[in-house]
DNA sequence: TATGAATGAGATTTCATTCAT
DNA sequence: AATGAATGAAATCTCATTCAT
């Protein structure tokens, strides 16, 4: 299916940026570029169908067809390539932010903030898994999800300095926190097929409820 | 049992109700309840704290301060442990959806919102591992996920039967599964310390975007 | 083959103190105990027949007749085991050490050394491996070879205390450490079989070039 | 030559004679020979610093700076680039041992066996760790240890040939062997830095136990 | 009813060696 | 002559589950 806002359907696009040196540090050629992003979009797709603890490295490099010698000639560990991934996220995600349009009413309001669910969305379909991994860090004893202050907390700080919540006494910090709430868990709902709704008529929906309900907008 | 402002943190308060059998179905004394019980609220919390599949049976019977041999005499395997819980969990939250209070304006309309979010949030606050692990399907190929259509689905649809959302042309179906988006996370993030609010504010600021945003009633 | 100074064989007798606590630091029950000893024993052996790095934990389990699971249950990896071992080695260093006798010339003084030399020698025979290994500190970048600032200093220093060299103008701690190499080595090529001498003329003939070589005591 | 003494280190001096062909046989250019020379150095740092087991090709690569591929177009295998080394110290110690000295009493006696322990120290400080591999045996399974019977052993032999022990009822094999035990692992404390006694000083009273100790010479 | 001990299948990781350019 | 990349067998380690008391 189509995306929601782009012709090319991103679903399982190239994930990770141009940066690339093995796990020892070592500058690649054109065919290790190749094996590593393989072995990228693989561990990508792999924690989105299973979580990371469940994520066996088997199973990336049987869908990146390589060995695990090869896997670890790249990445020093499972986390190391979750790392990778989580990176790669964090700075699409701080780009979004970015880019939150200024909260409006009217039709033109709208459609901005339509368009940018749009964006929201297929970023999400592409790495959801990453996101929600790193939100519940769930890898515990680890350093992740203290990267940055937590991947969601950065993301909503970023927006929060960008709206004017619906009432004048709400917190921007809160209401920027439960916008985001509502639409990554949304677009997870819908990414994970418990809502059935076609993505326009979800995003559209979306939309009012964040210029009407949480920024408070008049239509 | 607590409120959403309750002084005393209820967060691992005693889960898993009366029922109680062994794995091989024997009758319990009052000793063997309160191991069963123990096993309970220990897996309780190590599912919160490290997710269904970093859990481990070991982390259980320590925090239940029990054995291995122990824990096999009530449970026949940590996801038997895992299903008792999220039975526990499902029937609260078929009562809960069934109280879903009918959406209208004004300040009553509001008070009933906010009084039902407070009990969400409470059940949310000890049980919160559980629905997720369940949303996630974390359990790759067990028949869990499966049972009932999913516990939000579930939910969501019990719901769906109580609303009537903003715009007449939004389907009931949707509006509740953003409703239960907006609701589940928001309590996630301050649940997880994601969001310092305080918990009044917090469930306040839900109930207006709820009664406001979702369900489009005026103020 | 009986040893040079004791009637029992101790080539294999058990090594490891009365310490028990497995791997999470849990207190033993006599079975565990038995297991635990029967790992160290094991570990002994394979360590003397292919050296540290050669040494698989597979060997070890199989000499011991238990699984892999079981031995993770006492040591936390290989190095652990080595260093239950290498702790072992070293207290009865020192304690030998304590015990080297005042050097003086003729037989009694002869007699000392010698029967000193078969202890050396009994030790060397059960734990030469552990003792050659930490002396290598093959282990590289582990925090081994550092304890104690080594385990041949260590026991030289306590030797270079008790004795006067030959000239009087060697320094003891000199002495002792050529000594300690004469000693140390000479029985090495005895226990692999490189030198082919009977156990007793070997020792007699090291208690002679230490008595007047080492320590230049009048025959 | 470097001598004992001499200020420069030349512990990592460039070993491995003038052979050179390819694991294939080829004969090679200088290009070639140089290369070949850089791995053979590399690799007589590497096992020094790691042991035979613990040495990786790669550890090795890396210091020759070049590549696996490249390693693999001099050496067969691993254990052929040791095998290399070892073949060119088996000869030096071959002709270091049939220079040993007629034992005699007195200043000249001594003299001669000093100067002859300064250039088993040399050899040492290059080559120790080879001999060390070689004498342990580390190497299970592989024809090695088997050759000529033991590198020590045949160097000692060689001695034994040339000494008369102290006391005329000890077999000259056993004198020699005490006697290369002693020195060998004598140098051996001094070289990785366990006695920290100057060179010459440790030569000095090595050479004097020799005399006295081991073949009895009168002073 | 309880528990300490044992198990083994399966996961991660390493590294000598080979391949393709 | 050289090299970056790939491989896979074998090693280490984990953990849900069963056993024996």
């Amino acid at each position: 299916m189509a995306t929601a806002t782009d012709p090319v359907d991103p679903a399982h696009a190239p994930v990770g940026g141009p940066s690339s040196a093995t796990a020892q540090g070592r500058e690649l050629r054109a065919r290790g570029r190749r094996t590593m992003q393989r072995l990228l979009d693989a561990g990508s797709t792999v924690f989105a169908e299973r979580g990371y603890h469940a994520a066996r490295v088997d199973d990336v490099v049987k869908k990146a067809k390589t060995s695990h010698g090869t896997f670890y000639l790249y990445f020093s560990s499972k986390e190391d390539l979750f790392r990778a991934l989580a990176i790669s996220v964090a700075t699409e995600m701080a780009a979004l932010a970015a880019d939150f349009p200024p909260i409006v009413g009217g039709r033109s309001g709208r459609a901005d903030i339509r368009a940018w669910l749009g964006r929201f969305y297929d970023l999400y379909r592409r790495s959801g898994a990453v996101i929600r991994t790193w939100t519940e860090a769930e890898m515990s004893d680890s350093e992740f999800g203290r990267i940055g202050g937590g991947l969601v907390t950065e993301f909503s700080a970023r927006i929060a300095a960008r709206i004017r919540p619906a009432a004048p006494d709400v917190d921007p910090q809160l209401a920027a926190m439960v916008l985001v709430a509502l639409v990554e868990r949304t677009c997870y709902y819908h990414v994970t097929g418990s809502l059935r709704t076609d993505a326009d008529t979800m995003l559209d929906t979306l939309a009012t409820t964040v210029q009407l309900g949480v920024c408070g907008a008049p239509d």
